[in-house]
DNA sequence: ATGACTTTTGGTCAAAAAAACAATAAGTAA
DNA sequence: TTACTTATTGTTTTTTTGACCAAAAGTCAT
């Protein structure tokens, strides 16, 4: 390793880190709030929809707002994520990714709250969010016709979208999303509504085969207008090896 | 948009922010520290290289790790993280990214201390680091040399350098990582450092080429033993233009 | 000055991937 | 039986990629 310049002395103006540590000044420092706020995405019918409360208290009481709580200083911030999660959908296991840190002086009236922005994503028919301890409601609310959100919340909305659409370009995406059994057609919808494009059928298909991630369940689905579609399943072991992989999507 | 569920009383478990907030326990809740730790990542002679101080005071006295500092409670935390890279390159006109938080209850000795980690990269030769305030000596480390690091820092520098690479993949790099004349062979070998990749010559050139970015300056290499290459230029319109647009870099 | 040597540069060519689109299949509904 | 709708398969064309060749333009040693 290359060493640029000769070691030199501390100089005088230290920072916190550098003094001992039992000596750090916790009243000067040690003053920040942590809190987590959770963009969750559903899926439903083709559309792709977020969570989002009606604040019921101060500040910004009977704004629209994402579902996000104080941090316990105890508290690992995954933890939180999961648990503030948890009380409004019901639900824990799924995935949950980090996108940023919002950390604006004047960001939250009660003082300097920090706070961590995490993404997921499930099937609305699933999960049955329920108003809780945050709000006086919570809504699904159409991306399309998303409201202006309290604090800075817009922007951190605006940024898990983009890093869901990153993700999803390069991890499959769907165990959750999908019925069991689904049609080529179910799964374009799917990517057509998260990436909010529109595909080829016939160039979707081909693609998708060759992934050889779906298992054809020789079976046909049942009550519709026209031609019904062939039925397929996940093929499990193939769809782990890809999410660990990785793989590119860019239709 | 839809409603999922009826408005609902709020329940009586409050969190923190259903109670008005200036009724907010600050002793509770305002106890973190906040920190942001610098992977500055610098590119010289074909080479990756990470910046790394040897720790001069507790905790993990001696140790190797990122340059880190607290961040004021009415500073914003991209000031803060400017802040310790001029202190510590001299140098502030350049981009810094934000990765990710890292907060981990037992992260700190010192106490709960969350920290945002920011990268950035940058031309060796044209910045002469220093040590300083943090640290006994500021070094440039080779990737393929670090060392085992402080706190959870191998974890963030591993992450940062995940991030650089996405993001070299879809923003075009150079300026400031290059001289203003340079030849195609200098380009190449940059992108070969900055993604551990070895490309194909003539094909690295018609990709780059196509691009349009560069300006042929009718002008070639001095002083080399062999044919002398021609120089080029980036043309700063159609850079700006790609930066804002993205585009795409797998080779 | 000549040939050896090195890297640049322009080009070809085949293989692979993507995109566009045409034709047929399999259902329902009237 | 025909009209209608979507599914599915297949073909064709175009674009992109990757591998590689050979001439070009210098330096260097002899």
């Amino acid at each position: 390793m290359a060493e640029i310049k000769e070691k030199e002395p501390v100089l005088e103006q230290k920072s916190q880190f550098a003094v001992p540590y039992y000596a750090i000044s916790y009243d000067k420092f040690f003053q920040f709030g942590l809190s987590v706020d959770c963009v969750v995405f559903g899926y439903h019918e083709k559309r792709l929809k977020v969570l989002l409360i009606k604040r019921g208290a101060e500040p910004y009481l009977g704004s629209w707002a994402l579902p996000g709580d104080l941090v316990y200083p105890n508290e690992n911030i995954e933890v939180a994520a999961k648990r503030i999660l948890k009380d409004l959908t019901g639900i824990s296991e799924l995935f949950m990714e980090q996108t940023k840190v919002y950390g604006k002086v004047d960001r939250h009236p009660a003082g300097r709250v920090i706070t961590t922005a995490y993404y997921s994503l499930i099937d609305i028919a699933k999960h049955d969010p329920h108003a809780s301890a945050w709000a006086e409601g919570v809504y699904w609310v159409d991306l399309e016709e998303v409201p202006g959100l309290a604090f800075d919340h817009d922007e951190i909305l605006e940024d898990a979208l983009q890093t869901l659409r990153q993700r999803v370009r390069h991890q499959p995406v769907g165990f959750e999303l999908l019925p069991q059994k689904f049609a080529l057609a179910d799964l374009q919808a799917l990517y057509e509504a998260l990436l909010n494009e529109v595909y080829d059928k016939a160039n979707f298909r081909k693609r998708i085969l060759a992934m050889n991630l779906l298992i054809n369940l020789k079976e046909s689905q049942k009550d519709v207008p026209h031609r019904p579609a062939r039925l397929y399943s996940f093929d499990k072991k193939r769809y782990d090896e890809l999410i660990a992989k990785g793989f590119s999507f860019e239709l």
